[in-house]
DNA sequence: TATGAATGAGGATTCATTCAT
DNA sequence: TATGAATGAATCCTCATTCAT
């Protein structure tokens, strides 16, 4: 992913960090948020102990409770992060196309990159531990993340009147998703089926060719 | 379900039943993995504690321990019966079935039906818990799960091979299963959408028409 | 050991199950309270469950409590039993031998005899798990206990009276005790030393030549 | 016991504290191993709870597992700790005895002044709950233990060359430690019975005047 | 007398969290 | 900010004991 260029998903991560809607990778609660993302995909959130997390970012257990209020705050600010910028980067990327498929494919393609990439662990978190985030916590969340469905709703509506898809733009978002989240669990870049050609079976599933 | 006629999936339950193969839901040990697979889902299995299962199924947290070893011990349990389910009712349902674009469905059909079905609960579990299981339980669970998706494979590479799909057998089934799974968490039978055409939209994805 | 003979240790044993102050070893009872003997002696009283005890005996653990009340009645039983053997049987010991050395080595091979024969797990369980008997029970074995020590406590008298022994009877029958119980936990029979080695080993501390 | 001369019992302690080979009795972790040494030796190991050994040193029950991993490994602590210590004292006792024997009698004295004196309730352990600690740990004590024994042996064997001992040293070893380790429950300094009486008498059953 | 499911108190251990240093 | 000992509630699990069959 190209970091230089303004406009560039790069830029806007050092955007976000600089308006502090998300943490500084380096700076401690950085590195904890990004352990956590890690740990509570591979084990879950109950399953991980916030000992681990410590051991895992080379701190000890009482110290993390200077960044989070609780264990349940850790969660919150790893799934509060990765809508952001989940919101963000796609609203950026949407701008770049005005032809119907071609906004569809900036979709699933922004979709399947997040998950596979740097925030990947994150936005697994997001999507599988959701019910371990305590309700109040959940609202907060919901917002934003309602935004970015938003994002996707209008835009499969487009397609949809297009005539470019054919299933109820809801009910396809929630198909798309489910199989998108799901490639976490199997697939491995740098194997025979690369990213666009993963991209493109996808679409392949949504659109009528 | 039709629970009547010979060859019928409640039938085909109580075969198993009467063979060992999966417990009665009647029995201690049933009731106690139908509890199980409903607290499991709902809360994650590290979420679950003992407790609750025994105060769900109306015993005392001791009394689990008369039926299963340990914990995972029950994880295990609920696992291994639905896995035993779904190959068999699968088995079943593709011998009615002898066109491709027909067992294509009926491979859909058969999954939703399942989750969305009584072992519903059982199913999600086998997905999302999968990591909380013991690895050399995993390993126990995994020979019959490979059975049931050489039927999958099977199938469709069938329908690829009569050009029915587009995209390659092995993506296609991971694409569909995670929008199959994935409706656990947003589909409700009794709204606007009914089964049929949730089947019929997810047929829609994997088949050109 | 011989059996046949009238006076004879097997005779007296099968005098006291006819008259129930032992039970018969072929009983359900007998049998329990051998496992047990055995078992608190291999794992401790704590560390043996009343599972494990039913296990040995091939019985299911709830049936155990037909026969004794609980589990500290076992342990009691084991205690009596074994207690009331040591006490007929130095008696009857002592009754064959009239001068002042032979009385004391009947004493410690009596002892070292019981120890290393069929009773010897009781035994240690007798000296070694004391503090494990509840206290109103420990009161009841007491008193026969004490009847076994004045035994010993009597020859030994004499025994310093005659000028056999050197040191004061009640220190030595104290060395003595713990010498011949420790050697359940080194002395194998079978080996280089027999148990008449043993027995003048032991004896040769006692007493001068 | 003195604890101001230097090559004294006590200056040795303080070497070994401040040599990490045993814990300052005044560290958290030390006042855990006495408090351990004296409820096994009273209640047994498996008789012992970790709640009673928390109430014992003031502290609750989760904080003993801050200083141990588990409680197998609180025994190991009693052990190790109280091997180390007869080790390094025996060896400092024999320094100072020249002839034959002086130096049965320090074997003697030396072994009954540690049962009754600071760490008798941890040898105590030692000796009667030696089956409680797992058997990979007991390989770990075994091998000190054998150091220790090797002193008693070598000793022995000197005086049986120099005709002071009648019987096999290997015997008489296992009979004295016997006889010693009994003591424990029945000797009360401060009795008739002074703690030079005691080793003396159980000199005189060792050696030929 | 034997069974075996159930009990419920208590076992060792874990864990998020606190707090003096 | 970081430490690490301590907390205390909660966890999984064990176990002696009961009781309907």
């Amino acid at each position: 992913m190209n970091t230089g260029e303004p406009g560039s998903f790069g830029q806007l991560l050092r955007d976000m960090i600089a308006s502090g809607q998300i943490s500084d990778p380096a700076s401690p609660k950085g590195r904890l948020l990004a352990a956590a993302a890690k740990l509570f995909r591979e084990k879950g959130y109950s399953g991980t102990t916030v000992r681990d997390l410590a051991a895992d970012v080379g701190i000890l257990s009482g110290s993390i409770f200077h960044h989070f209020k609780n264990k349940d705050e850790i969660l919150f600010g790893v799934m509060k992060e990765v809508v952001s910028a989940m919101n963000a980067s796609l609203v950026a990327r949407l701008a770049l196309e005005s032809e119907s498929r071609g906004r569809v494919k900036a979709l699933i393609e922004h979709e399947l990159t997040f998950i596979h990439g740097g925030p990947g662990n994150a936005m697994s978190v997001l999507v599988y531990e959701w019910r371990a985030l305590s309700e109040a916590r959940q609202e907060q969340i919901l917002e934003q993340r309602e935004a970015y469905e938003r994002l996707w709703q209008g835009t499969l509506e487009e397609a949809h009147t297009a005539g470019l898809i054919r299933i109820e733009p809801d009910v396809l978002r929630q198909l798309l998703h489910g199989a998108i989240a799901w490639s976490a669990n199997w697939y491995k870049p740098g194997g025979d089926l690369s990213m666009d050609d993963l991209v493109e079976r996808t679409l392949t599933l949504a659109v009528q060719e």
